[in-house]
DNA sequence: TGCCAGGCCCTCTTTAGGGCCTT
């Protein structure tokens, strides 16, 4: 599966907002096997909440490839593999949206990091990215808001969770279906996880 | 002119409202 990240001008691409930046990483049998980032010219100045926010500044995207060129790539790098993000109905929007302008499009499924976690962690503080991965102490360099970054971060938690499923299915303390029912995550990418986990472990 | 995201989930709910998350 791919886990994806996007920077954008602002929350809704039915108002005009566009991608900045994209940061992906590949899982496969567990393992990280791949990488993808690109900062995008998305035609308009950002404001300076969104420079501030993430970093990323009008400077860096009047030098950067336009989206369509970025989002071709990354159409390429993802192909049809399922698809997890942290709150992932906001960067499956911005996804379908860039896609669309370049007429593409992603046929995998996606599941949200931040439903499971609700689900999952409910003695967490909240289901913030970065609160999570304090409250975990996943690995992480101290940067945030940029795509490669969080979509790191988000890859480490989305493991710990599937590891944390796999165990309490394990130990029979979820059953199956429940397993199906976390976080929305579709049936085909849980199954395709215990395939691979039960190779992997035995 | 005035509006301005959207989906999940809880609750003082279902004839609704508001907090949480993402930028």
């Amino acid at each position: 599966m791919v886990v994806l990240d996007f920077e954008t001008t602002g929350l809704s691409p039915h108002s005009g907002d566009r991608a900045i930046e994209i940061g992906a990483v590949r899982i496969e049998q567990g393992r990280i096997t791949d990488r993808f980032t690109g900062l995008m010219n998305p035609g308009m100045r950002i404001n300076s909440f969104i420079e501030r926010y993430t970093g990323i500044t009008n400077a860096m995207l009047r030098d950067a490839p336009p989206c369509e060129q970025v989002m071709r790539q990354f159409a390429d790098f993802v192909e049809d593999y399922d698809m997890v993000a942290h709150n992932a109905s906001f960067d499956s929007r911005f996804l379908t949206s860039e896609l669309r302008r370049v007429g593409r499009e992603s046929p995998g499924e996606f599941a949200c990091s931040m439903l499971a976690s609700r689900r999952l962690y409910q003695d967490a503080p909240n289901h913030k990215l970065g609160t999570l991965v304090r409250f975990h102490q996943l690995p992480n360099d101290g940067t945030f808001h940029r795509a490669l970054a969080d979509a790191d971060m988000t890859t480490h938690l989305w493991l710990k969770m599937l590891t944390d499923i796999e165990e309490a299915y394990q130990l029979e303390q979820i059953p199956f279906f429940l397993m199906q029912e976390i976080s929305h995550t579709p049936k085909a990418m849980i199954d395709r996880f215990l395939k691979s986990w039960r190779a992997k472990h035995g």
